[in-house]
DNA sequence: ACTTATTTGGAACGAACGCTACAAAATAGA
DNA sequence: TCTATTTTGTAGCGTTCGTTCCAAATAAGT
């Protein structure tokens, strides 16, 4: 009864993704947009709406494929203490691996857009609890396995291996060397052992 | 032999940081910063060049007034660790207390810009280079002052206040509570302590 | 084949962008 | 008072912004 789209609506939104994960949400323009997924504006509008509507799919999507991916993987082939572990040397490894120094499209926008956008910031400030919690959970269950020195609070660490993060994200982006953001990283990691 | 300038030039400038600061790089409009500094814009680029040098000079401006203010005072009034924890203290109470949520410039910047302009990057990476020389330099007197455990690598605790101090940025500018922000910073200041 | 519904490329909209041109206004030395 | 030099307000330069319009193209049901 009509024609049909002739791309792929999720590969053009991987392919949005990265514009804005290069160029940020302001610095992105709908031209650049459209010539990066390979469509005409016209596609562009018809399919997603307008930018900032997007620029929320795009979000939505990184947050599906890059960061719960990444914590499903980890909580499915390691225990609880080594998925935290595994979860920062992983950030660090990509970070500094990574030649663009892109850093995290969800801690960009953290920065970038949200303070701008109240809609966008509860969005952003969701996910982010999504990697508290990935952090809470995991701890809770090395403390049921006693394997977490008695003292620790679970609360508090939660909130500090969340800032941790952060900060490796942060400086990452600056172009900072691997040795930096394992310093970083260290001492957060050597609350989890008993004896350091 | 020449007409003078009708506005403070440092006044200006200060309002040009607020400008920047409140809405980023990208965010402020040439027209936003001469209306904000109740200036023409001729008088704008007669006075600091382009948009883009008003913004390094906004910078500077920044660092002088807010970071490096703060590391003297800090350093006058505490002993090494009391600065230290001084130090973090203050940004977390300025961060839960600006109603606008506008984190730090340096740190905004550090996201926001300098990964697209080479030159601001390494500036911006400088600025924070002083953040780490000052945990750094108080560590030391600590250290020598016999006020540290024994086993605390300096390096690695500078680097880990250092990123720690990033996260609660971030975190604070996405309008995090009190209570969060003080839980990322606690474990850093805990390793200061002796006895945790 | 005709109708109906959707997508597509391309042109163009008004608005905002960074920046500049220019002449009037203001100063101080001659 | 005249000259030289700088600052100021204003208007507007060319470009790019997000977005929309529209006719041609494409599909499926009748």
């Amino acid at each position: 009864m009509a024609r049909h789209k002739a791309f792929d609506e999720d590969r053009a939104l991987d392919l949005a993704v990265d514009c804005f994960w290069h160029r940020g949400y302001e610095g992105t323009s709908v031209r650049d947009l459209a010539e990066s997924m390979g469509i005409g504006s016209a596609s562009l509008y018809n399919a997603y709406g307008d930018k900032r509507a997007l620029f929320t799919r795009s979000l939505e999507r990184y947050a599906n494929r890059s960061m719960r991916e990444r914590i499903a993987r980890l909580e499915a082939n390691h225990q609880s203490k080594e998925a935290i572990v595994a979860f920062i040397a992983e950030i660090i490894d990509r970070s500094v691996k990574d030649p663009d120094r892109k850093g995290c499209l969800l801690v960009n926008s953290a920065l970038d857009v949200a303070p701008h956008d109240r809609e966008i910031g509860k969005v952003v400030g969701r996910y982010l609890g999504e990697i508290r919690a990935f952090f809470h959970r995991n701890l809770t269950a090395a403390r049921r396995a006693g394997r977490l020195p008695k003292r620790l609070d679970l609360e508090e660490t939660s909130d500090h291996l969340l800032g941790v993060l952060l900060g490796i994200r942060v400086l990452a982006r600056t172009g900072a060397r691997r040795k930096l953001l394992e310093g970083v990283a260290q001492p957060a990691l050597d609350l989890l052992e008993t004896r350091q």
